[in-house]
RNA sequence: GGCGAUGUAGCUCAGCCGGUUAGAGCAUACGGCUCAUAUCCGUAGUGUCCGGGGUUCAAGUCCCUGCAUCGCCA
């Protein structure tokens, strides 16, 4: 069998978080379990560089596009070794041989007369430098500036998408699969039972450059779809590289729910046109809330992988990211759920029983798997034999489904049941008695060949943990070129094995060192008021530790931007740089005027749950002391630094 | 506004086509063991299965309706 599985190219116009993280995570695990069933696998990743939001940004670090590019590409690339993800190949939007295909295949579908020229007129807003439906226009301004969209017109070129929507509904309906897991299915059906309009696949020159050009039109560049979705395609060797046909054939797609529209729709019509196969399957997950919010940067509150590879490793974050997400749904991180999955799964289940096992192993043994006596096999231990097979089993059918959360549950099931049988079999007693010689020896061999299994199915969810297993075990070599379907069942421990101790495989995190515990969550009746109340717990002597400190995050903030807010008399709207932008709203109008802030460097609370103020969201709070003077009047004065520095550093 | 998803133990969730006293893990309490990373094993629990109505001999499970949260669309 061959497997070709890609991860979206990700935008660089952030640095990677656990959102990306988890997709790739997720797919490089799904390529290491096909390539343990024996699977001819390609897993792909890269970035996606062009467009108006990179050349923007790079503008304003004074660089050029490509070195912008270049820096977050080369942010993502770093990151995914330190997840133990081994793609086999990252391709980058900005590559030459990219910008050919793409260039080939726009012509292509040109020349078939699937992109046509045509004028339509819209409103368009500078700000979001995009063209706005009536719709969104609230009394004619766009609700995010707030300003009247211009009347432009505008000339483009068009995909003519409709034209295959009959077949797009068609081939979803024929293949259950196509789109899973269901519920994306379903929203994708029910947006294509209304009519679809053509797609718009060009920006004029004139408004971007950044991009690639049409082959058949100098004046126009390429813009998002038939640039980023093509990455697919070129990085198998489009038309006729050896490894298209291969591939090709069987490619499977992860992203992310936001992503849906443009891989369930846009893409296969897309293909379609190209005169291509369909790709195979698109898998679909949900997002990580963080502590039961949405994730944003200007909430403050974006979790970085490398962060959580440093505190946990990466062994441990890629099960947890696993485990704990039921794939397709949402789920929320929190600090305190790691910890708690770290302890008690992996280090109290798995490490200890690991640890236990070895030693035994070793006190009974001399560390050398000892030969099963048969006659003292029981009726319970054949149990013990069907239940790790059956777990083999469900585990592989989970893999294969990307119910990653359910092929541990099982896995951990069998890990409750080796500490039970330790229990009940109790070796230690055993070894008191010469008698039970037999029985030991059979009980240490279970212990050693379940061990193994355990091995070799967590290989592709933990690389390096599992190998540090297989190594004590002494099998590192038969398990690290093995195939499931001959290894993965009962009695491939070779008696006479030497075994290796080594170092615990997951040291029980102290909770001194570990981040501060979050607080109890409140019941669900109660969950709105705590939310609108969200004070925070004081200690009783009135103090608080230095780890509740550091939750607050301080940051230097350049106001660039202070205007009143109508029929507010003591807010202004402030817009920061943190070093993002952000919008504050402060109640200071009575202390200060709008003109006299704007070059201000204050200090802020950048992880403030955002709120609304007559109507605008506030992404923080701006920190100021007051005073009362002896007529009772108030005096206010805004907190700043005492040299320059550059906006967005952190305060502590 | 339209469509859809979700709502089950303190927390996270499992409960297939309706069928015995509603389950698992975590957290909590108590007891046991000593091979082990203060680990492991056992016991104990608590649930108006979101509210209301209906179908049925029988509903967490099906139907209607309301509420809440979320998503897609407009």
């Amino acid at each position: 069998m061959t497997t070709y599985i890609t991860t979206p190219i990700y935008y660089v116009n952030a640095l990677p978080h656990i959102g990306h993280a988890y997709t790739t995570i997720i797919t490089d695990t799904y390529s290491r379990f096909r390539r343990l069933c024996g699977d001819d696998v390609r897993f792909q990743t890269g970035t996606d560089e062009h467009g108006e939001k990179i050349a923007q940004a790079a503008e304003k670090e004074g660089c050029s596009p490509r070195e912008y590019a270049d820096r977050i590409s080369n942010a993502f690339r770093e990151t995914w070794p330190l997840l133990d993800v081994a793609p086999d190949h990252f391709i980058r939007t900005t590559n030459p041989e990219h910008i050919k295909v793409v260039q080939a295949l726009l012509q292509q579908v040109y020349e078939r007369d699937d992109i046509y020229f045509a004028e339509y007129s819209g409103q368009y807003c500078k700000g979001c430098e995009r063209f706005l439906t009536d719709k969104e226009l609230i009394d004619g301004k766009c609700p995010d500036h707030l300003t009247v969209p211009d009347e432009v017109s505008e000339q483009n070129y068009f995909f003519r998408m409709s034209k295959y929507q009959d077949w797009l509904i068609n081939h979803i309906k024929s293949n259950p699969d196509y789109i899973t897991p269901e519920r994306y299915r379903n929203e994708v059906l029910s947006f294509l039972s209304e009519p679809l309009e053509d797609l718009c696949i060009s920006r004029p020159c004139s408004r971007l450059t950044w991009g690639i050009p049409l082959p058949f039109d100098e004046n126009f560049v390429t813009y998002v779809w038939f640039d980023a979705l093509i990455n697919y395609l070129t990085g198998i060797g489009w038309p006729d590289g050896e490894n298209f046909d291969k591939y090709w054939a069987v490619a499977e797609h992860v992203i992310a729910k936001d992503i849906l529209k443009p891989h369930a729709i846009y893409w296969p019509t897309m293909i379609q046109a190209m005169g291509l196969p369909p790709y195979k399957k698109l898998h679909v997950h949900g997002y990580w809330n963080v502590d039961e919010t949405k994730m944003s940067k200007s909430i403050g509150n974006v979790i970085r992988p490398g962060e959580l590879v440093d505190e946990y490793g990466a062994d441990t974050v890629r099960y947890f990211l696993l485990r704990e997400m039921s794939f397709g749904r949402d789920a929320s991180f929190s600090t305190q759920a790691i910890f708690d999955r770290r302890n008690a799964d992996l280090a109290n289940d798995l490490g200890n029983l690991f640890s236990r096992s070895l030693t035994m192993l070793a006190k009974y043994a001399d560390s050398i798997v000892p030969e099963l006596d048969k006659a003292s096999v029981t009726e319970d231990d054949r149990l013990l034999v069907d239940a790790l097979e059956k777990m083999v089993d469900e585990y592989r059918q989970c893999m294969d489904n990307f119910e990653f959360h359910r092929a541990l549950q099982a896995v951990w099931e069998i890990i409750g049941m080796l500490n039970r049988f330790i229990v009940t079999n109790a070796p230690w007693e055993l070894a008191k008695d010469a008698a039970q010689a037999g029985r030991l020896r059979t009980v240490l061999y279970f212990l050693a060949d379940s061990l193994r299994l355990l091995a070799l199915v967590l290989r592709p969810v933990m690389p390096t943990a599992a190998g540090r297993m297989a190594a004590a075990l002494g099998v590192e070599e038969q398990l690290a070129k093995a195939v499931l379907a001959d290894e993965g069942c009962w009695g491939k421990m070779q008696s006479g094995t030497v075994l290796n101790t080594g170092e615990a495989l997951f040291p029980r995190l102290d909770k001194k060192t570990a981040q501060p515990a979050a607080p109890e969550k409140p019941a669900k009746a109660e969950k709105k008021k705590a939310k609108e109340a969200a004070a925070p717990t004081e200690e009783q002597d009135g103090l608080i530790s230095f780890d509740y400190f550091g939750k607050v995050e301080l940051r230097v903030a350049e106001i660039v931007a202070a205007e009143k807010i109508a029929k507010a008399d003591k807010l202004l709207k402030l817009t920061v740089k943190a070093p993002e932008e952000r919008t504050l709203v402060a109640g200071i109008a009575k202390h200060y005027r709008p003109e006299d802030l704007v070059g201000l460097k204050v200090i802020i609370v950048a992880n403030l749950k955002p709120a609304k103020l007559m109507g605008i969201t506030s992404q923080g709070m701006v920190l100021a002391a007051k005073e009362k003077d002896a007529d009772g009047n108030e005096r206010l004065v805004l907190s700043t630094v005492a040299a320059d520095i550059a906006a967005g550093s952190r305060v502590a």
